[in-house]
RNA sequence: GGCGCCGUACCCAAGUGGCUAAGGGAGCGGAUUGCAAAUCCGCGAUGCAUCGGUUCGAAUCCGAUCGGCGCCUCCA
């Protein structure tokens, strides 16, 4: 097979605050870097939206037809409670919170962060890197930025001295006199206030279980490093595109940018920036870190949503707006992905089998094409998704069709539409029970025993759906 | 206080100068059903926060007003 010359995209660019076509460095070849969980606590819906949105770019960009070398980082040690390098680590604090050591803190939300993104139907990245696993990388790098003039020590750690950099205020538009007084402006022997650590000493009191030796003090590295060290081991000195949540752009994606840019002497760092909105969440469903509550996944899961309803509902929305979340929202999305199931499976039904669609119709190459230039603009997914209606719901198309353009538009989508969608959560067994006896009864044509049976199921949350394939029950939302 | 974003039908949400303003959900009507649910089919804004302005033409550009939100302070 001969390799296919990728098709042209455009992409907003965080640089540029603009939408341009994306040339990689290298034809046909993306290193793309996504800026990953700290593994302290579950991941809730709002960072998952993130990793939804760098799920869907990469897959976008293999469908197109590029080669995709997907990074994605574990913060597993040095993400502080505060940016301004006060306050602890969070890995700590966790060890603390939960009485077991920081190793066990990260291992149990390391897993718990990709049973969830599995659930959403993203792909696992090409590489996933600890960062933990590259000291000797972020301390060699560090390094280098003390060789070349741009840190500093304090009895706290090694700084990096922003005024050396004179471009740093540039990719956050940051107005570096006029942030807030009292921010980010301590002691601590800084001579910015928007200097930032890169390595931190550890204190006797703290009682760190990670802490590691380097050339300047036992300790740990600052949250920034661990990102440029092994986006650069991993993709080289200079990459493609990067990603990750919107408030990293004033902070994190700065000092990468500044720190990154320094020690190699070589800019940009990074070509194409892309930063995914928030989710922003209703009253009805507050979540906030202060009250403890954070909505999982898993909770979506429990009280009957399916994840890849959540999915879709995130795939409705652009990337770069804000996606107002509630869950008359995701109920609606969940309904949503039945129908796109009911019509996806029934187009699989009718066409026998998937089949190997070669040549298209004028009308499927219409669907084809209005999808692939969806993506092509900024990855407009809700425009895709429309468009995945549409075709579903054409009588113009074949069955046959139908299930080809579906399977090849879910390589981007991931919404498994062809898997009949299983129940959600974990149906009591006395229920199941239940749902048996009626279906004698109603047999029996013993109506008045039927509707009992409903009804007593109905009081427990689940309603019967029936199906010519039978009945089946479902968690009432 | 600084920087920035947004306001499209009951809800979520595309569209950013020019065909009848995508799509999904809810709702309504119909088919089907022992009944109901599920499923399938059909219907929905002369209107895009408000008021002005630019233009042959604006949801789309400009200004003002009102309202909501984000970041700068753990956050994706």
């Amino acid at each position: 097979m001969s390799p296919v010359k990728p098709e042209p995209i455009q992409l907003f660019n965080t640089l540029t605050r603009s939408v341009a076509n994306f040339e990689p460095i290298k034809a046909g070849q993306v290193g793309l870097y996504s800026c990953g969980p700290t593994v302290y606590s579950y991941a809730h819906i709002g960072n998952m939206r993130s990793y939804i949105f760098a799920d869907v770019l990469r897959r976008t960009l293999e469908y197109l037809g590029y080669k995709v070398n997907h990074v994605m980082n574990i913060t597993d040690v040095g993400h502080l409670t505060d940016d301004a390098d006060a306050g602890e680590d969070k890995l700590e604090l966790g060890s603390r919170r939960e009485g077991i050591d920081a190793w066990a803190v990260a291992r149990k939300y390391t897993e718990a962060f990709f049973a969830h993104a599995a659930m959403l139907g993203i792909k696992k990245p090409t590489v996933v890197c600890k960062a933990t696993d590259y000291i000797p990388e972020q301390i060699g790098m560090i390094k280098d930025l003390e060789q070349r003039g741009y840190a500093y020590l304090t009895e706290d750690g090694v700084y990096f001295d922003t005024s050396k950099f004179p471009t740093y205020a540039d990719f956050g538009r940051l107005d570096v006199e006029g942030l807030q007084s009292g921010h980010r402006v301590d002691a601590r022997d800084k001579r910015n206030k928007t200097d930032f650590a890169l390595w931190k000493f550890s204190k006797p009191e703290d009682h760190r279980c990670m802490e590691w030796d380097s050339p300047w003090g036992r300790g740990f590295p600052g949250w920034h490093i661990e990102c440029s060290a092994m986006s650069m081991k991993f993709l080289g000195s200079q990459f493609d595109i990067h990603t990750g949540g919107v408030d990293h752009i004033p902070i994190h994606h700065t000092n990468e940018i500044a720190q990154s840019e320094a020690s190699t002497g070589k800019s940009p760092f990074v070509r194409v920036w892309m930063h995914g909105e928030f989710l922003v969440v209703d009253d009805s469903a507050k979540m906030s870190k202060s009250s403890g509550q954070t909505l999982t996944v898993q909770a979506l899961a429990d009280a009957g949503y399916y994840p890849l309803a959540f999915r879709l509902l995130a795939l409705q929305c652009h990337y770069r707006k804000q996606l107002k979340f509630s869950y008359e929202s995701l109920a609606g999305a969940q309904r949503g992905y039945e129908r796109l199931s009911n019509l996806a499976q029934r187009a699989l039904a009718e066409a026998g089998a998937k089949p190997q669609q070669l040549k298209w119709s004028d009308a499927a190459e219409k669907y084809r094409q209005q999808f692939r230039a969806a993506l092509a603009q900024d990855l407009n997914m809700p425009q895709a998704v429309a468009t995945l209606y549409s075709l579903l719901e054409d009588s113009g198309l074949s069955a046959a069709e139908r299930v080809s353009l579906v399977a090849e538009m879910d390589q981007v989508l991931g919404l498994d539409v062809f898997t009949p969608m299983p129940s959600v959560g974990t149906v009591p067994p006395e229920l199941t029970a239940m749902l048996d006896e009626r279906n004698q009864a109603r047999t029996a044509k013993n109506w008045g025993r039927a509707d009992e049976l409903r009804r007593e199921i109905d009081a427990r949350g689940y309603e019967i759906c029936d199906s010519p394939q039978g009945s089946y029950l479902k968690k009432k939302l």
